[in-house]
DNA sequence: GTAGGGGTAATC
DNA sequence: GATTACCCCTAC
C-alpha cells in the first residue's frame, strides 16, 4: 500500500466542501488520518497500525503532494437558481450528495437481501431515514454495474475512473457482479413464470 | 405505484 | 469524452 495512494483517498474526505478546490493543502493530524481510515476501511485504531510498513512509520507524516486535489473529483456543486432556468422545464434537485461507501455497502446488502428491482423494499429497510429514494437506488445500482462490469479499455477511461472519490474494494465489486449475474437468471425465471416485479 | 430507460447537468 | 447523480417519461 503506497502512502501517496492513501493521501489521495482520504484527502477529499477531509476537504471542506465549501473550499473546493482547497485554498491550501494541510497535513492532517494522525487522529484525522485514523478517523478517515476507520471511515474508509471500517477498521479501528488498533488495525490501522497494520498499514504502516515499518515500526517507525507514522501515518501522520505522510507527505501531501502539492495540489493533490488535481485529478480528483470534488464535491458536486450545482447551480440552483431560485428563479429557475430553461423555462418551465427547470426543476430543483433535492439532493446532490455523492454516495458514501457506507451507502453503497447498504445498497449491495439490500440487493443481496431482496434482489435487483425491489428498490422500495431496499429503501424501507436500509434507507428509511435517508434522502435516497427508490429511483436513486436504481440509478446508483445502474452506475455501479457500469463501473464494475465494464473493463477499462482506454487510458483516458482509466484516468477518469481514478478520479472517483473512493474506489470500491474488490469484495464489494465481486458482490455486485455476482448479484448482477443472479438477477439476470432470476428475472428469466420470473418472466418464464409470468411474475412481475412487486414491492 | 413502481421500475426501467433516456436525458441532462456538473465535474474532471 | 467519461462518469455520476438526479429528473422525466413510459410501460406494466
Amino acid at each position: 500500500m503506497e502512502p501517496a495512494e492513501e493521501v489521495q483517498i482520504w484527502a477529499p474526505i477531509l476537504a471542506d466542501p465549501l473550499d473546493w478546490p482547497p485554498s491550501s493543502a494541510t497535513i492532517p493530524l494522525p487522529s484525522q488520518v485514523e478517523e478517515c481510515f476507520s471511515y474508509v476501511y471500517g477498521v479501528d485504531g488498533m488495525e490501522i497500525s497494520k498499514f504502516a510498513q515499518e515500526a517507525e512509520d507514522d501515518l501522520g507524516d505522510l507527505i501531501v503532494k502539492e495540489k493533490w486535489w488535481r485529478g480528483l473529483r470534488g464535491p458536486r456543486k450545482r447551480r440552483i437558481f431560485p428563479w429557475g432556468s430553461g423555462g418551465m422545464n427547470f426543476h430543483r434537485r433535492k439532493n446532490n450528495e455523492h454516495w458514501t461507501l457506507d451507502e453503497v455497502r447498504k445498497l449491495v446488502k439490500g440487493v443481496k437481501t431482496y434482489g435487483v428491482g425491489r428498490w422500495t423494499m431496499v429503501k424501507s429497510r436500509y434507507f428509511s431515514s435517508s434522502v435516497r429514494d427508490p429511483s436513486h437506488l436504481k440509478d446508483k445500482w445502474r452506475n455501479l454495474l457500469k463501473a464494475c462490469g465494464v473493463p477499462c479499455t482506454s487510458i483516458r477511461k482509466e484516468k477518469a475512473q481514478k478520479t472517483m472519490f473512493r474506489p470500491l474494494d474488490t469484495e464489494l465489486i465481486e458482490q455486485i457482479q455476482g448479484l448482477a449475474i443472479d438477477s439476470a437468471s432470476t428475472s428469466k425465471i420470473r418472466k418464464h413464470r409470468g411474475e412481475g416485479t412487486t414491492s
